[in-house]
DNA sequence: TAGGCCATCTGGTCCT
DNA sequence: AGGACCAGATGGCCTA
């Protein structure tokens, strides 16, 4: 891996050359009023709020030992990023497919060597898209099962018709993330075909219903992708998602308990 | 140049 | 007490 190529690294090595042993103070993320200390002697810093304790007796710390405890919490949180930033690439690696639009491929940071060149997928973006992937995953499922029901019926019985399944050719199964990139009519209208009921109320046209809090409310049928979005279409109207080309279209086939 | 995305620092809170 | 987690702040890089 080409440590120099990797922004993550890069910024790191930054940072860590910023706020190296004996610098704290002067620089960008070691703002004016840092003071290692307060966590000793709390001072009017910007980021404490109503709540702190300030009362709890601490044991006295040296400036060094200030610095030294300071520098490793830093330290710690930043190797939690960065192991969250892997489990977030391994989920990228994944929703690949999606990565791949053609538009601005010259960023530093947008693509690690080896990796299929184009824009890389904001973390929102692969979050968001990782959940909707998961829900047709699931539509598909219990749509299968239904079909499978049919199939067993069918054959039970030898008088009914012939299994829809049979003629329509296929199981409406997803194959990959790269389906999603795909005008899924198909697939969300069997999903709305095998959903009897009552679509939950509308949702704003201003709120994403893939960020609604709803786990199974706002399933995967408000969501319908392009193929044009992986090209750089309009981006959601949510404005939150940021995923191109969402339309949030109506009633959503809900997902069975 | 504005806005988006990101990494990092930091203090607070919760958990073991 | 120490570590994990979280959210706010900040500044850098990149794109439209």
């Amino acid at each position: 891996m080409n440590v120099l190529s990797n922004p993550v690294i890069r910024a790191q090595e930054q940072s860590l050359a910023l706020c190296g042993p004996g610098s704290v103070q002067d620089l960008p993320h070691c703002p004016p009023g840092f003071n290692l200390s307060s966590r000793l002697n709390p001072a009017p810093m910007i980021g404490l709020q109503s709540g702190q304790r300030s009362t709890k007796p601490q044991r006295e710390l040296s400036p060094e030992e200030q610095q030294e405890l300071r520098r490793k919490i830093n330290s710690r949180e930043r190797k939690r990023m960065q192991d969250l930033n892997i489990a977030m690439d391994a989920l990228r690696e994944v929703m690949v497919p999606y990565a791949s639009s053609p538009s601005s491929a010259s960023s530093s940071q947008s693509h690690q060597p080896g990796a299929p060149p184009g824009r890389r997928l904001s973390k929102i973006s692969t979050l968001v898209l990782a959940r909707n992937y998961i829900l047709l995953l699931g539509s598909s499922l219990q749509e299968m099962r239904r079909l499978l029901g049919e199939v067993s019926m069918g054959m039970g019985v030898n008088t009914g018709p012939v299994p829809r399944l049979l003629l329509t050719g296929g199981w409406p199964l997803i194959s990959g993330p790269s389906q999603l990139l795909l005008t899924q009519e198909s697939l969300l209208t069997s999903a709305a075909s095998s959903s009897s009921s009552s679509s939950t109320s509308s949702s704003s046209a201003a709120k994403c219903s893939l960020l609604s809090p709803g786990p199974m409310e706002a399933s995967l049928a408000p969501v319908q992708w392009s193929s044009a979005g992986a090209s750089g279409g309009p981006m959601c109207p949510c404005g939150v998602c940021r995923l191109p080309r969402f339309s949030h279209s109506t009633p959503a086939p809900r997902f069975p308990k």
